[in-house]
DNA sequence: GTATAATTAGAACGAACGTTCGATAATCCT
DNA sequence: AGGATTATCGAACGTTCGTTCTAATTATAC
């Protein structure tokens, strides 16, 4: 009766006072390996076997730690966006500048963008492999997150009188952001703060010009 | 001697004078259905059978077609490559603004994007699955892409006389671009025409007030 | 109308997949 | 110390994977 349903002893409730148990550490060193692993294959190209390799624990010493590769998957990105989401209440409590905000989102997103970047990538990458209540609950985090970012937008927005869709705009802005997996390379392109002011830059002035709707696009 | 190596009867380089063979006809309905299922469920998620059955074809038959499973997304993204890059070329050789450059760069890559969510979908999200020889020659494609919207860039900047990095600028709009599969909802959002403007807006005028290296960032 | 080429299908291949089992080894509690 | 609990393991399960074999069917050309 012992290694078919651990129930996980030591954290009750994700709670701050950081229990610890050695079970959570030892998963905490299984998830940072497969986030590695999952970054290099892809999800569907990675096997248990690369992952329980790359842990240096056996196949079967896996399952006492989580009961299927698709939960692995949704621990790392569960935590994933626990944490930039935390982060990011933190920075923004102390200001109020809607135009700072905004900036403070760019710089936190960047930021830990660039320092968790695998971890990153297997959040943008394997965005909707997870089915029902897993994928539901991270799809969740993932709107939490977005509607964050739309309350900024839209604080601005009002507050500078402009006229655009905070929608697109935001999306857009992802966009700009997440594709760094794609292309980033620490030694051409700047750290996190240059790439924030950067892209913020652009960004902020872009849409300071917005003109609702109808305007002169003069051609075709 | 039959199924073994059918080298391809047709289509002696890619001409122009839309040779047809009934050979391609049908490998040409076989990429778009493969095309479909490699947007519902990954290039590794979707097995052969999968692939098969969505063409109303036995497993063995597809064979006759292509050698593997990797020759067939190569073949489906070195296609989505070649097709966007001659409309592009086609569109741009009667204009010689700077600016509308760009605009119809951007309008035709989203057009396409639009036009062609499926495939344009499996060329961003299985980017680098292809290993060897047919990755270096789809690699080799998306840079000549890339560098196509890099010289537009770097033409309109010297024409206004900006700075800023081309690089960071180009792989920005990229980003807001090709983002655009992972959200995108015909109902909610504009068409191509409507995206390509506010889009090119946003970006031309944040490009437009860039100002090179240091300046006021004022905080932090 | 039969030889030839084009095209399909059923069954099978070995390898790899995610997962489970029962048995040990390590650790903890008193 | 020693029994209970926690942690780990090798071996195997049944399934599915990409691919290939062989034979049968269909279209085309003489």
């Amino acid at each position: 009766m012992a290694a078919s349903s651990p129930a996980k002893p030591g954290t009750g409730k994700g709670g701050p006072a950081v229990p610890e148990t050695r079970f959570d550490r030892r998963l905490a060193k299984i998830l940072s390996h497969a986030t590695d692993v999952f970054y290099e294959k892809g999800y569907e190209g990675a096997s248990m076997r690369d992952l329980s390799r790359a842990s240096g624990m056996s196949l079967a010493g896996m399952y006492y730690y989580f009961e299927s590769k698709e939960r692995l998957l949704y621990l790392i990105q569960k935590h994933t966006f626990i944490t930039i989401m935390e982060r990011l209440r933190e920075r923004l409590k102390d200001e109020s500048d809607p135009e700072q905000r905004i900036r403070i989102f760019i710089l936190n997103h960047l930021e830990y963008f660039l320092a968790n970047q695998k971890a990153m990538t297997v959040l943008s990458h394997e965005d909707d492999v997870l089915k029902n209540d897993l994928g539901t609950e991270v799809a969740g985090l993932k709107r939490e997150y977005y509607r964050i970012c739309l309350e900024l937008m839209d604080t601005f927005k009002h507050a500078k009188g402009l006229e655009f869709s905070s929608r697109i705009a935001v999306l857009s802005l992802f966009g700009m952001m997440n594709w760094i997996y794609t292309w980033y390379n620490p030694r051409v392109d700047g750290d996190a703060d240059e790439l924030a002011r950067q892209m913020g830059d652009t960004f902020l002035q872009g849409i300071c010009s917005a003109n609702a709707g109808r305007t002169g696009s003069k051609r075709k």
